[in-house]
DNA sequence: TTTAAATACATAAGAAACTAATGTATTTTT
DNA sequence: AAAAATACATTAGTTTCTTATGTATTTAAA
């Protein structure tokens, strides 16, 4: 497990990568698909994943669909046209972001490597 | 420039590899290192670097030495033991969870690309 | 030469995002 | 029958950052 100041700021953005892989998704579904992908080093916590998806859905990104299972109700999350290019956006952004940090941590900027 | 939620998490990181690489660091120099290194596209605010040399001080990863330069004083941090090992360990679970991040953005996770 | 910009430290109010805890209810497994 | 997993949600409190402000010196520009 990573330690949580890393995973900061970056949940958004592997929510909108989730749906624009998966097409459509419910909350509890994402935290098992995270931590199912990442062999339980990503854990996405409910407390946070559920305002971050109300946000998101009051943003314009996401709309949802409310699926009967049983007596409960499923909540699924699908992106908007806007939330489809903000999701693209976004993971570009992240790619590059990269791109840079691993300069800073492990580039030749004048001694040995840490 | 980077949105600033990307950023988040990862100062600290940036802090102790900036200082493991340099030696002694003062930190006006950290801001205009980073900035210099990432082509403005990282910028250090000093409300978020000072606290956080603060912080990183009182809990012994950084001690501090002060250089009077002309009328004014200068302040140069550097890491102790603690801070050494705990910049190899902040940097190496950096990159790896970056592999673990890139692995969910780019991945074949049963879709194309995005 | 005086004005502006850069250097260099610092703090503080407020915002954002997360943690940890708690709550409800159903469904599945033991 | 009890426990665990599924599935939603909220909330108090913490951390960390932003934006603004403040002080003072030094260098560059007008």
């Amino acid at each position: 497990m990573y330690s949580n100041e890393l995973i900061k700021g970056t949940l958004k953005t592997i929510v909108l990568k989730l749906l624009s892989e998966n097409g459509k998704m419910y909350g509890y579904e994402m935290t098992q698909k995270v931590k199912e992908l990442t062999d339980g080093k990503i854990i996405i916590t409910e407390g946070a994943l559920y305002p971050l998806l109300h946000k998101l859905e009051a943003d314009g990104l996401l709309i949802t669909e409310k699926v009967p299972i049983g007596k409960r109700v499923r909540k699924y999350y699908s992106l908007t046209d806007q939330g489809s290019s903000s999701a693209s956006e976004k993971i570009a952004e992240f790619l590059d972001y990269m791109k840079t940090m691993k300069f800073i941590l492990q580039g030749d900027n004048g001694l040995a490597l840490g």
